[in-house]
DNA sequence: CTAGAACCTGACGTTGACGTCAGGGGCAAG
DNA sequence: CTTGCCCCTGACGTCAACGTCAGGTTCTAG
């Protein structure tokens, strides 16, 4: 499949699956023309990618951890790195289920027309 | 308190307090020379900001949100958003869950030296 | 064969949450 | 009084993940 088609598959820009290339998470065989060409495989790859950015990894760590995901063996580094990944991860879930119990706080709160009484009336 | 004081018992900097104030998210009452002077309490509030912002929300969100925090009452458009804050915090929650599962399946699988294998040996 | 969509490679623009530097004031200790 | 630390206001710098534009090639439908 073409670029154009991957991005419509996967949800993400044209652009985007550019840059992925450019920092070398996704790589693609070419064309004669020298177009892109990528697998069906691309599509989960590319999903993959966009959770590990909304989990706040960054390119250049993205980079270092996928090619033992591909090579499926690691290094105890990589392995230790993985794990480092997913404890901040874990970390950062706690954090998110604090903030959204602050703000279910907040919304009780403010539900309240004027004073806090229970009473049925 | 001054504004070093409330950055160091914040964990932020003493520029993220001036950016806060300047964004609307924080005041500050003013000493005769002009220098900042908080509250306790702003160091809670400080805290939730750091919250609000580590789940996605951008500093015009959080603007819009605290003022009926603090008010302790909301419109029902606060109302309306607050609620739909909570919500996209839900599901970024869950979409870091299943990124972490998916982490767990490849530390599983880069685990194993070899062929998976199970046999105790 | 030709128009229009889709693709290519640069390369500069954008946005948000600060970092950092310049230049200057205030305040407690010695 | 002056040394040193904390504070002030601009204002420019940064970084990452793209957006967007320019200028040119390629594929495809009629």
């Amino acid at each position: 499949m073409r670029i154009g088609e991957l991005a419509t598959e996967a949800g993400v820009s044209v652009r985007a699956l550019r840059y992925y290339e450019e920092q070398g998470l996704l790589a693609a065989t070419r064309s004669n023309s020298g177009q892109r060409l990528y697998a069906a495989a691309a599509v989960d790859r590319v999903q993959l990618i966009q959770n590990l950015y909304a989990a706040g990894l960054a390119s250049r760590t993205i980079a270092e951890l996928l090619p033992c995901v591909d090579a499926k063996e690691s290094t105890p580094e990589s392995r230790a790195r993985l794990a480092a990944e997913r404890d901040r991860i874990d970390g950062q879930i706690a954090e998110l289920i604090e903030t959204r119990d602050r703000l279910d706080a907040i919304i009780e709160l403010t539900e309240r027309p004027e004073h806090s009484g229970c009473s049925i009336h």
